[in-house]
RNA sequence: GGCGACGUGGCCGAGUGGCUUAGGCAAUGGUCUGCAAAACCAUGUACACCGGUUCGACUCCGGUCGUCGCCUCCA
């Protein structure tokens, strides 16, 4: 079974075949950090992310590189603005955006370079290019000759005299054609700058990725990434100075994710409606941002909304609770004999099998994450009817199962970064329980509330609950269950005993 | 003007030449229950419009309408 893959280049599905057998390199075009990313970045990232985590987990050796674009004209506005330097900008929004990302629970990448650490690698490529024929300089700056590659415009599939240069920029004269971009820019004063053969200046764009990639993954290597917007003229304007350069192919398999819209609408700051994910963070669970993206194909535009994010947790909680049943079902009394059960547990065995099956083909043609989830979907609901017709009672053979799918959720789901730990569960449980607990529990227990943890109180006081409910003083039950409700703990009485869980944060 | 994407049941969102009950959310019904909440289960016959190809099309082709994206630095 082979993985398949959508390449902008030819425009089709292609069965994806590694430079290097077993592993996989590829390049993810980053941030240039002069603000907050948004959520539209953080899609693009996180489709990558998912996609780096699923090549893992079909065992190939991976090795991910994520740039951040550190010296920029945006950058330097920004910094114009503000009154301090290109670098406190830039330094502030890198760190911002490893906050963010890791935050949002991306996996790192192998390595994340930084622009302004490879310039002498980007005036050696320029250089070259100038020597080939392929680049001219003016006046300190450096243009890339689009019409000394007879193949530019083959990645976008557009050509030179299809596109309306000028049109909505003034064409600076002293290019040689109008689509000529900038590989070096000369230095105005105050702005950072390096030395070249061409006097003081900075990279154009798109060398950057050129001379990181090139660097770090070599000739051809795998996949290059980046949202569709990078598609010309920045992925273009790559692959026709590599290429140029090196006089090999550049990538083997391009990959464009789709654009982020705030409910119809384009996300742009000239519209003011762009929601930056550190904001959405504060009050969401990054995994329920997971979601979102994996319920959709990733070349696929997401139109935003509280709606969607409203759906996504309701679905993220889908899979809690039915981690939360299969945990208290494996609590519940071991019966040793009960045959007419075991071609039960036989059938949650095979559907386990299914669901791997499933989820992987699904993932394998062209990251389908939105089928690969709705196979995990399957299994919650086998689980959940499983653990129904068991009632109370089950079969260490029934509990091993429950197990198993139990664990094969959590490794599917795992596989593209989603994370099924249940808030109960998590390290800081002690940390998220209310003080109030010290409250309630001194109201409702007597005993010595000195050194007990938050935890082992509400271990007391749900066992308290139950002891009232068992003699039926409701007053005393409802009064626990409505206090612990005030702290986040919501009870649920089912017919397997009372179950607790903590809100999502 | 050029290039391209897309129009699926209340909403979102996969998918395929004739059996997918896709899936999620919502809704309705039911189960459970001291109450409540939650949870769980069960239902929906959809594929923009018009032609064509075909034994058969939501799926292929053509056209119409509509929505959207990119076309110099925006992921």
């Amino acid at each position: 079974m082979s993985l398949k893959l959508y390449n902008t280049m030819s425009r089709e599905k292609e069965d994806f075949i590694p430079r290097d057998t077993g592993k996989v390199a590829m390049y993810v075009c980053g941030p240039t950090v002069y603000n907050y990313i948004h959520i539209g970045n953080g899609r693009t990232y996180l489709s990558f992310d998912i996609i780096y985590r699923y090549l893992k987990y079909r065992g190939y050796d991976v090795k991910y590189i994520r740039n951040l674009t550190d010296v920029d004209d945006k950058i330097i506005n920004k910094a114009n603005e503000e009154g301090v330097t290109a670098e406190e900008i830039a330094e502030r929004y890198s760190v911002a955006f490893n906050e963010d990302t890791e935050r949002m629970g991306l996996a790192k990448p192998t390595i994340a370079p930084k622009a302004t650490e490879h310039i002498k690698d980007m005036v050696e490529i320029i250089g070259g290019l100038i020597d080939k024929g392929l680049a001219y300089a003016v006046d300190g700056d450096v243009y890339f000759e689009v019409t000394k590659f007879p193949d530019y415009g083959k990645l976008a599939h557009r050509f030179l005299e299809d596109m309306r240069a000028g049109e909505r920029v003034v064409i600076d004269p002293r290019k040689h054609h109008p689509m000529d971009f900038a590989l070096w820019k000369s230095a105005k004063p105050g702005e950072p700058s390096w030395d070249s053969p061409w006097g003081k200046g900075r990279p154009g764009w798109h060398i950057e990725c050129t001379a990181m990639s090139l660097k770090y993954l070599g000739q051809g290597f795998d996949i290059h990434g980046g949202g569709r917007d990078l598609i010309f003229p920045h992925h273009e304007n790559e692959l026709a100075q590599t290429e140029g350069y090196t006089g090999k192919q550049f990538v083997r398999y391009w990959m464009h994710g789709g654009m982020v819209n705030i409910g119809e609408e384009k996300m742009a700051k000239s519209l003011g409606n762009i929601i930056l994910v550190r904001d959405l963070l504060k009050e969401r669970n990054p995994n329920v941002l997971r979601l979102l993206a994996l319920g959709t194909h990733y070349r696929s535009p997401i139109d935003f909304s509280s709606e969607k994010l409203r759906e996504a947790e309701s679905a993220y909680d889908r899979f809690l609770n039915a981690r939360r049943r299969i945990a208290q079902a494996l609590e519940s009394p071991t019966i040793t004999r009960f045959p007419e059960r075991v071609e039960e547990a036989g059938q949650l065995q095979r559907a386990i099998q299914e669901t791997k099956s499933k989820f992987i083909k699904s993932m394998d043609d062209d990251f389908n994450s939105a089928a690969a989830l709705a196979s995990l979907f399957e299994l919650v609901r086998d689980t959940n009817m499983f653990i129904e017709s068991n009632e109370q009672e089950m079969t260490m053979i029934a509990k091993d199962t429950l197990l198993t799918a139990d664990n094969m959720l959590v490794e599917l789901a795992g596989a593209v970064g989603l994370n099924l730990v249940l808030p109960e569960e998590a390290t800081g449980l002690e940390a998220s329980l209310s003080a109030d607990i010290y409250d309630l529990a001194a109201e409702v227990l007597e005993l010595n509330l000195d050194n007990k943890a938050k935890s082992e109180l509400l271990d007391e006081l749900l066992a308290r609950r139950n002891e009232a409910r068992k003699q039926k003083d409701w007053v005393t039950a409802d009064m626990i269950r409505d206090s612990l409700a005030k702290m986040g703990i919501e009870i649920e009485d089912t017919p397997l005993g009372s179950r607790w869980k903590l809100a999502r944060d």
